[in-house]
RNA sequence: GGGCCUAUAGCUCAGUUGGUUAGAGCGCACGCCUGAUAAGCGUGAGGUCAGUAGUUCAAAUCUACUUAGGCCCA
């Protein structure tokens, strides 16, 4: 027996039992071993951080994920999945920080860095049982079992012996850069970690005046946004091609003005921005200004190089401010770089907490962002403050904390990945992105303007950065492998020897993290020690390492890492653009000059149903546990796939999940369930001799066709990663092809004929849809898919694999896909559609029978073509005999030019041929029609009109009821004879019968006895078709005259009043 | 300020190498069908294809610019 499904069901509760089935059948492992030795399918899980709560995004990548996993077990691939979890950084310091009350970073060594790093490794996995339970409950097949955790001693060894590749190569190097810097955490964060900050804020915009040293009156007019660097500003920079002038500020007088013996320097374009009148008195280019001195505003510090006169900045521009620009070089990287440039001094006054030094006097202890109120203050009343405003512009902040960022000439660790830009983006031409402006635009861009790598960070709790430096900086050594420790000495707390050196034996116990790491130490040949830079590595540099380090490569594993890479197959979100995407590539390049992956599927956001993007704060973020548990995964995760192209933003509304259970998931169900109730009724086993697909019937052809064109439309998607094209493409079979045509087609000769080859044909054909569906479907919906094909198979004696997850993907039978046969009946279907439309207009009933419909056709060959799908169209509609007529005598032809080929032809004239061929008498149609040629003058020139010029659609038919549409006409006779009325009263007849059957609970199989009251005209016409309602309605009897039975209802048939009662026959 | 993407019915989306009546689903109104269907079918209302200019015999489609939104970067 098929399991009988009701279209009630909860689909939960199916995923459930489908969940416990896999668990108890490992079928997981099973389709991962059963791949054994066919061809390998790689695939890297980029690792999530679990202390955070999974939301829908994660659901969606992780659809992606799983989707394409399965499809390619499905395409005889083995796909290993290994989980991993990213544990380190800076997210998991914060949180412990909040945890434990710390609001400093340097609290953290009163509190214990040992203690704080424990809490750390706990903290990461606060959240971890709700990411299982996510992974679970979706269907996400990840071996959960055995994943890479980045904070794991063979995890840290692999990126040692990484980082030991690069140092070897002379690739790190430690520099005095700018760097983005969180004064309250205290480390300086990359460029991706800026990215995710940036918050529209008010600054000052001051101008402040500087005065010439050699010209008196005269003033360079500086503007900035950031007051506070006017501390350690020693030059300006011009734009040495832009046009400078000298302007005399004029004062009011009376009606006129009068000049005040003031002047300014700005750029010529940036003149309004002076507030009163002015004069210019001299123009020059920016290069006339450079080397010229100016009085400095702030004396706090005293330098030995010379300041404090004009460079060139091509950095420079007229866009805001005064085309005149302040430099600070500890505080902007221009700055930075155009001072080093000149051998400029750098003054950086403010602390690590981003508060003035002493020597401030007057700010001293400040923090410098609230500094800036004081100093501009301080400004104005040495008259120096030319004019302040509000300047609103989008401005960096720490993405933890919220401080404002600041931009600090720091020494840090680099790798210097601009050496190797070049190969990054010639290997990326090797990645095959999708969407593929992802890869050329966002991502080769970004390699475009490559930087070196800012590697270390001045944290706590991450990979160790194994570089130990020698007191004087001139000796250092890189190490590689917690082997290469071995002989190094123990230190105590605070730095001193214990005599006691780190042995082999000591490598199992160690733990690599600070601050044991930070306690070994070399001696060095002349004495002291080398001891290890206290710097952290990026944490992206962790998971950039993940193809390797999962594997404790090249330590172990070395065949399984050298088989698996480069991946086939990765997918994140466009947030990982210059994240992980980016770590990868940057690290595969340069290790094993080759790309880390071979083909990588980005998806956008999820943003809410207005638009909005999705935010705690704003509280409209979506819980996928709720969704689950409501709609079930296989509806949440087809919605997101199939809703709009992964690529693009997708808006999330919850209503959109219950259409897709209700169309989709319910179609399937009931289609799956009428073929088991008549399957069951019957014994039929899909073991039993085939019916060849040619000798089918024509239906059955068609749908067989419509199968296999959808199985190689599926797979071609599948190969172009479009789940969304995939997915539509399955729905709109499974609703429009097999549910709405082919099975409501044929419902009748599942449960009216006699067993025998048709019928068995039906089933067959019904049977092979269903399987191949649900086949399709897996790698998406992977539960219900998956409880169809078990039941599907169960009982049709077949030898199937326990689970569809374990099966092959069909392959498309070119020998049954009959393009011909598929436009033929589309051409049916339309013609059907255009019937009820004409018996909607004309208010007759589909019940009612009627004698004759006309198609006109082409020719013989088109008239055979129509003949071959007669029977369906006939049936259908309820019209008694179809005629395909080829008499032009009652058909009026309309002639539609065809733009496509005319303007081909005739380019510049094509209107006025076009109007030409509107213009052609019906004889000059018939002729086009016929074949021939019409022979034209358009505009003197003689134009010969082809048969494939121009359309031809039949318009009117003289007495008959016309609809069409585009190339379809089909043409009504409404007359009804008194046949067609009798007809037409059974089978309304039959339909309050079958009502009555349904409501009063009786089973399809049950015979009944039909008793009847009704007028003369309608007793007349039942008994005259007593036989057909009699098999329509499994009835024994009908008989006229006393009602009797234990249903019974009073009808009005076609405006005639009848009493039906029905009795079930129980022998 | 730069890069990439998007803009089509009230909403969500299709729309082929440019071809002359721009489609679907949802929603709305009215009707129909139904012994698989919480479905389906029909009719109707609903469109300046964001705007402007250009290329072309012909533009939702190609080009440029503008506007709005999104993402990424400064």
């Amino acid at each position: 027996m098929f399991k009988e499904l009701t279209d009630k069901i909860n689909y939960a509760d199916v995923e459930k039992s489908v969940l416990a089935n896999w668990e108890s059948g490992r079928i997981f492992e099973a389709s991962v071993s059963e791949r054994a030795g066919g061809p390998a399918f790689t695939f890297f899980e980029g690792p999530p951080t679990a202390n955070g709560r999974p939301g829908i995004h994660h659901m969606m990548a992780r659809t992606l994920k799983d989707a394409f996993c399965r499809y390619k077990t499905m395409t005889g691939h083995q796909v290993h999945r290994k989980a991993g979890w990213d544990t380190h950084g800076l997210p998991v310091e914060i949180e412990v920080e909040k945890q434990i009350g710390i609001k400093h970073k340097d609290e953290i060594l009163d509190y214990g860095v040992e203690k704080f790093n424990r809490l750390c490794k706990e903290s990461v996995w606060k959240y971890k049982a709700d990411w299982e339970k996510l992974t679970r409950e979706m269907g996400y097949w990840v071996d959960l079992n055995e994943p890479y955790v980045t904070f794991e001693n063979n995890y840290i060894e692999s990126i040692w012996w990484a980082l030991k590749r690069y140092y070897d190569e002379g690739m790190i190097y430690r520099g005095y850069k700018i760097q983005p810097y969180c004064p309250r955490c205290e480390t300086p964060l990359s460029s991706h970690e800026v990215a995710l900050g940036y918050k529209d804020v008010k600054d000052p915009s001051v101008y402040v005046t500087m005065k010439l040293a050699d010209e008196p009156n005269t003033s360079f007019l500086v503007w900035t946004t950031t007051p506070w660097t006017l501390i350690a500003n020693v030059a300006l920079a011009v734009h040495p091609d832009i046009d400078y002038v000298k302007a005399e500020l004029l004062a009011a007088d009376g009606e006129g003005t009068r000049p005040t013996g003031t002047f300014l320097i700005l750029a010529k374009d940036r003149l309004p921005v002076l507030k009163e009148k002015y004069a210019v008195v001299a123009e020059m280019k920016g290069k006339e200004l450079l080397g010229r001195s100016y009085e400095r505003l702030f004396n706090y510090h005293t330098v030995a190089e010379k300041g404090w006169y004009v460079v060139a900045g091509t950095f420079v521009t007229t866009d805001t401010g005064s085309g005149i620009v302040h430099m600070a070089p500890a505080y902007g990287e221009d700055d930075y770089q155009t001072c080093r440039a000149h051998g400029l001094p750098t003054i950086h006054p403010v602390n690590k907490s981003g508060e003035f030094e002493d020597a401030v006097t007057d700010f001293k202890g400040k923090f410098v962002k609230d500094a800036d109120a004081d100093i501009v203050q301080n400004l104005k009343e040495r008259g120096v403050l030319y004019k302040k405003e509000q300047y609103l512009h989008s401005y960096p902040h720490c993405w933890r904390c919220s401080s404002p960022l600041l931009y600090y000439a720091r020494t840090s660790w680099y790798i210097s990945t601009t050496k190797y830009a070049r190969r990054m983006i010639d290997l990326n031409k090797e990645i095959n992105w999708i969407p593929s402006e992802v890869g050329e635009g966002r991502f080769g861009n970004w390699l475009e303007e490559n930087k070196d790598w800012a590697l270390s960070r001045d944290r706590y709790w991450g990979t160790p950065l194994p570089i130990w430096v020698s007191e004087d900086g001139r000796e250092m050594k890189c190490v590689g492998s917690f082997e290469e420790l071995v002989g190094a000495e123990w230190l105590d707390e605070q730095g001193g020897p214990t005599g006691r050196t780190f042995t082999k034996a000591d490598i199992a116990s160690l733990d690599p993290h600070k601050p044991t790491v930070d306690r070994l130490a070399f001696k060095r040949a002349g004495g002291g020690y080398l001891k290890r830079t206290s710097e952290l590595i990026d944490v992206w540099f962790d998971s950039g390492a993940m193809p390797f380090a999962q594997w404790h490569y090249p330590f172990e594993n070395r065949h399984i890492f050298e088989s698996s890479y480069p991946a086939d197959f990765i997918s994140e979100g466009i947030d990982q653009t210059r994240g992980w995407f980016y770590t990868l590539h940057s690290i595969g390049t340069f290790l094993f000059d080759r790309p880390a992956y071979k083909n990588v599927l980005v998806n956008e956001l999820i943003l809410d149903k207005s638009g909005q993007k999705m935010s705690k704060s704003k509280g409209n973020t979506v819980d996928p546990f709720g969704l689950i548990a409501r709609y079930g995964a296989d509806a949440t995760r087809w919605y997101l796939v199939s809703q709009s192209p992964v690529w693009r933003p997708t808006l999330f509304d919850e209503e959109g999940i219950a259409e897709v259970q209700r169309k989709f998931f319910s179609t399937l169900v009931n289609t799956y369930s009428f073929f088991a109730l008549y399957a069951n009724i019957d014994g039929f086993e899909y073991t039993g001799p085939r019916v060849p697909v040619e000798e089918r019937s024509e239906i059955d052809r068609w749908i067989i066709s419509s199968l296999h064109s959808l199985v190689k439309e599926y797979r071609r998607y599948m190969e172009e990663y479009d789940l969304t094209k995939a997915s539509r493409a399955i729905a709109d079979f499974t609703l429009d092809n097999l549910s709405n045509w082919y099975v409501r087609r044929n419902r009748r000769r599942f449960w009216k004929s006699e067993k025998g080859r048709d019928k068995t044909a039906a089933y067959q054909t019904l049977f092979e849809c269903l399987d191949t569906v649900v086949r399709l479907a897996a790698p998406i919906a992977p539960f219900l898919t998956d409880e169809l094909y078990r039941n599907l198979h169960a009982t049709s004696g077949v030898s199937a694999p326990a689970s569809v997850h374990l099966a092959l993907l069909p392959v498309a039978d070119e020998s049954v896909i009959d393009p011909a046969l598929e436009r033929r009946m589309d051409r049916a279907i339309r013609i059907v559609s255009l019937v009820r439309a004409m018996r909607m207009k004309s208010n007759i009933k589909v019940r009612q029978p009627l004698k004759r419909l006309l198609v006109p056709v082409k020719d013989q060959a088109d008239r055979a073509l129509l003949r071959s799908v007669e029977e369906i169209i006939l049936d259908e509609i309820n019209v008694k005999e179809l005629d395909a007529s080829l008499d032009q005598t009652i058909i009026t032809y309309r002639i539609k030019p065809n733009f496509r080929t005319l303007g081909a032809k005739y380019g510049k004239t094509t209107a006025k041929v076009a109007e030409a061929v509107r213009a052609f008498t019906p004889a000059q149609v018939a002729a086009l029609r016929a074949g021939g040629t019409v022979t034209v003058t358009v505009e003197g020139a003689e134009v010969a009109v082809q048969h494939d010029d121009a359309e031809i659609v039949a318009e009117q038919v003289a007495g008959w009821l016309v609809e069409s549409d585009g190339a379809v006409t089909v043409a009504l006779d409404t007359g009804i004879t008194p046949e067609l009325r009798d007809e037409g009263f059974a089978r309304e007849f039959v339909s309050r019968v079958q009502n009555l059957r349904k409501d009063s609970g009786l089973e399809v199989t049950d015979r009944i006895a039909i008793t009847f009251a009704a007028g003369s005209v309608l007793s007349a016409a039942l008994n005259g078709m007593a036989e057909y309602i009699r098999s329509e309605t499994l009835a024994v009897s009908l008989s006229g005259g006393a009602v009797a039975g234990s249903a019974r209802r009073q009808e009005e048939i076609n405006g005639e009043q009848c009493d039906i009662g029905i009795e079930k026959i129980t022998h």
